[in-house]
DNA sequence: AAATTTAGTTAGATATATTTAACTTTGTTG
DNA sequence: CAACAAAGTTAAATATATCTAACTAAATTT
């Protein structure tokens, strides 16, 4: 008797919660709030982004940005490089520990991935994926229209 | 061509982010915090808890939980009674509006299922079920071993 | 060239989250 | 009952996350 979906999407989201925090744990980034591994994963994302960009993606001020900035910088999660083409400009880069931070959620899907799968035989994973390729695709469709 | 499951993965956590940002919109909750937003749930899960009790789950200090307490008191999402049996004590019990807090994430979760399966027939619904129930047995049995 | 806009910082304010330490009140126990 | 333990509060400290407002410096527009 299978559980129902909204059931399995419970289990789902508690695992990956405890998940989260014994990666965190083990990495040793425990010292970073949610907000600024969540900056630090945008970093990554855009590449090296200015802190204005930053600012307007995750819809606060310039000068909120600034503060965060200037704390991920003295925690060694990120660094400032001058702008060649603009002198008032600063882009923002991942020291090594900022991007092992920016991974995590990352590791967490690729671990989450791994578990949900490893007591499945080949035929299963396959099925298991289209169905799920053919359940998200409605998700994909809500994320922007809510 | 199916995606694979990590990748599925990765949209639905960012879509269910969407959508809890949409929900705590919707349902005007924005005003509390996430650490806030846990306490009332872990309050509805224990019925009506005492403060020393929260504290020893979430792992902070009595101290921290009494301020917690405080601001959740102010913010009308609960309120204190008085211990009949031990006159130092006292139960948290939710208001209205701190029940629907706490029903915040199983909201999520319902909505999270229905998208997921609104294009799949009968047949295959039952069929994502039962893979999916097989995966989470590996799930349940990670969580407490990391 | 003067005026305006843009990038970013700094300071001051408010709210949250958290700790330790000192304290009150109430229970429990030797 | 005297000593101790437990529930909870309060205060002072530190760190985060935000905002607005005032500012500097550099780029763009007129």
């Amino acid at each position: 008797m299978p559980n129902s979906i909204e059931e399995i999407i419970k289990v789902f989201f508690s695992t990956s919660e405890l998940l989260e925090e014994e990666l965190k744990r083990k990495s040793d980034l425990e010292k970073l709030t949610n907000k600024q591994l969540n900056c630090l994963e945008l970093v990554a994302s855009l590449k090296n982004p200015s802190s204005s960009e930053l600012a307007a993606i995750l819809k606060v001020t310039k000068a909120s940005m600034s503060v965060m900035v200037d704390r991920l910088e003295k925690k060694g999660s990120l660094f400032r490089v001058a702008s060649d083409s603009d002198r008032r400009s600063a882009h923002v880069h991942l020291t090594a520990r900022g991007e092992e931070a920016a991974r995590l959620h990352s590791v967490l899907h690729h671990q989450m991935a791994i578990w949900l799968t490893e007591n499945l035989t080949e035929l299963e994973k396959n099925n298991l994926s289209g169905l799920l390729s053919k359940g998200i695709q409605s998700l994909k469709l809500k994320r922007y229209h809510q």
